[in-house]
DNA sequence: TAGGCCATCTGGTCCT
DNA sequence: AGGACCAGATGGCCTA
């Protein structure tokens, strides 16, 4: 805000200006500040609503994650800070069942000399599951002592080591906590 | 009642 | 210039 001007000083106060035309002029910067305000505020509350969009989008965004987060329907509602520190975790672990599978399997027949082996995001869990009987399974040395968050943890769990996996220090380089 | 989480407002900064 | 993004402030709601 414009800090308010003394009386009689300023460009205003030129002796021997009419009072009349003073007055004008004082009645055309009070239109003009009020006309700013106005625009300014008009401007403000788009901001806000933009922001408030800008924010709900984030929140959608934030639940779609949710959803696909191995959570448990009654269970209460990950915060949003749970939301992102498990899902961190939750793709760690994911990861680290795909490289003990390609660490402890065989490729099976219908992948050998195939290019690559199934992307991650498309089937894992069948191809794991379709796995050769004679394969060995899968992967005693998966759940060590050095890596808490598990494949088990995390995508075959009960709910309980679910949960605590929300927090777990876990992942590869830096983990999040 | 204190503390955590959240939504909203706000002003600043950066980008197009 | 206007919009997007960000971080701080504030107040409401909920729970231990």
């Amino acid at each position: 805000m414009m800090p308010a001007e003394a009386p009689g000083s300023g460009e205003g106060a030129e002796p021997g200006a009419p009072r009349e035309r003073r007055r004008r002029r004082g009645r055309a910067r009070a239109r003009t500040e009020a006309l700013l305000h106005t625009l300014k505020r008009s401007r403000r509350v788009k901001a806000n609503d933009r922001e408030r969009n800008r924010m709900h989008h984030l929140n959608a965004a934030l639940d779609e994650l949710r959803s696909v987060l191995p959570t448990f329907p009654d269970d209460t509602k990950l915060t949003k800070i749970e939301t992102l520190r498990f899902a961190y975790n939750y793709i760690w672990a994911l990861s680290e069942t795909l490289r003990l599978a390609e660490q402890c399997l065989p490729p099976p027949p219908a992948f050998r000399g195939a290019a690559a082996p199934p992307s991650p995001g498309s089937d894992a869990g069948s191809w794991l599951s379709s796995a050769s009987p004679s394969a060995p399974s899968l992967c005693a040395s998966a759940s060590g002592p050095s890596s808490p968050a598990t494949s088990e943890d995390c995508v075959y769990a009960p709910a309980d080591s679910l949960r605590g996996f929300r927090g777990l220090p876990a992942g590869p380089g830096a983990p999040l906590r």
